[in-house]
DNA sequence: CGAAAAGTTGAGGATCGTCAACATCTGTGG
DNA sequence: CCACAGATGTTGACGATCCTCAACTTTTCG
């Protein structure tokens, strides 16, 4: 059903490395750089809000354990859920076209986020562009994703939607942990998905109560098996867009070349 | 109601140089590079399609002249249109992640577009890093600006999305043209404003009747007029994201010092 | 002028939201 | 280890928003 996962680096342990390195070989000085991103650590518990809409943007995070999640609230205090985070996730690069967040950034299990200050990111740009063209791509990745979420919503109806949504975590999860086989945990809330995908958590909860009796999907506690992949991926016309992406284009694609004997 | 747009370099007649200089000061090199990307030019009627979803994403486009649009189509037909593009827009960044496009891309009036091979875009990047975060920013501007239209299409209801619609589009048309004032002319047929909205043409059809008949705005053949600018921007808690940005972070920032005197 | 595209209006219906009551789970403190 | 409060999930009844279908009018363009 599913070709087997191939990386271009060997898995490190480390969550960001072992994201970028599944797409690109890296080279020493890449694996500092992105060593460097993480050196401060800072915990949130569930339901802490890291960092409120309008807050300055100084700083970027790359999300190390937990997963959290970007929203806006409208004034009448209506949310919509914009993107999950999960380990290995750069979090706020659109934000630093602004001066003040445009979104807001909370906890959705016990986190912990390495926060990264924008101003160092020109060394980066300078110092690497082979890094900068991937951190460009995953941004435009994360865009694609975007406009895969706007579809859903803009034209699927609940089911399809949840079906969607549920697939999209699996291939993201798979990335960072080709082991996830077809169940895995999820640490959301209804009221999340449904903030997430236009609805109500009312009717998230109806409607995996009828894909679950339809043998879709199955539950124990706040875990998810993947009963029928294929039917899932039918439903919700979905494609995954974390598995392959196009890096021929690359400045310093030489470097692959070098080190391509392994 | 509004502040005078101001713009780092003076308006050159060319939609590509305005956009790009109304963030940021450009150099004689920069401006070099964005005529060289306008090199090619190419002509397209209403509604023929210039690139099909799955098309082989060696191009992208900068538009010249004219309005055109990115979409998907599900298998049953449903369409959601994600963005809307006018001149001076550069379209396809998001595509170069992947071999094959994942949108389609149709005219919406006559246009004019000037592909550009994205294999020659390492040269912008290795050649002006500078350049390349202005393009890497107008990205994220894309980004966020899609983020309010997934808030728009998942919370709002119909009224809501369409006075969104509405004020978005002038925002962008100020950028390269600040004298809009408050009407436009709007080349986009009720179904495709549907299919950008998650609504259908006969919806679409009723809301614009009834905001007009609310005094909310005015049409006379295909331009509106925003009759009550304000009136609008609270019901759909509009922000525009396309008036400022941060450029404090860029590489190369000391170009910018320079030549302040201006 | 004629055909295709686009816009309008009405009637009826489906999907999803709202409200509310209740059940269950989770975590913290006594 | 239990008790309790807060958070989360479930189910039902009812209603609103928006869709579908369809007929018709108006506009656009070769």
């Amino acid at each position: 059903m599913r070709d087997i996962y191939t990386r271009k680096s060997p898995r490190s342990g480390d969550c960001l490395i072992d994201k970028m390195g599944y797409y690109l070989e890296l080279s020493r000085q890449d694996i500092d750089h992105l060593t460097d991103l993480q050196r401060q650590e800072q915990t949130w518990r569930v339901r802490d809000v890291v960092r409120e809409m309008g807050a300055p943007t100084e700083m970027f995070y790359v999300v190390k354990t937990g997963w959290c999640f970007s929203y806006t609230i409208m004034a009448d205090g209506r949310r919509q859920v914009l993107q999950i985070h999960h380990p290995g996730d750069v979090i706020g690069i659109p934000d630093i076209a602004y001066e003040h967040a445009v979104t807001g950034l909370q906890a959705a299990t016990d986190i912990c986020l390495c926060p990264f200050p924008k101003s160092r990111l020109d060394t980066i740009f300078t110092d690497s562009p082979r890094l900068t063209a991937l951190i460009m791509t995953l941004g435009m990745i994360d865009h694609v994703v975007l406009l895969d979420r706007i579809r859903t919503i803009g034209r699927m109806n609940a089911d399809e939607r949840v079906a969607h949504f549920l697939l999209e975590i699996l291939s993201r999860l798979r990335i960072t942990n080709p082991d996830v086989g077809d169940s895995f945990e999820l640490p959301l809330s209804q009221e999340l998905i449904g903030d997430t995908l236009g609805l109500t958590n009312v009717y998230v909860s109806r409607t995996l109560s009828l894909m679950e009796r339809a043998g879709l999907i199955e539950r124990i506690d706040r875990s998810i098996r993947i009963a029928d992949e294929q039917g899932l991926r039918d439903m919700a016309d979905f494609q995954d867009r974390y598995y392959r992406i196009d890096t021929s284009w690359f400045p310093g694609g030489a470097l692959e070349k070098l080190s391509a004997g392994v």
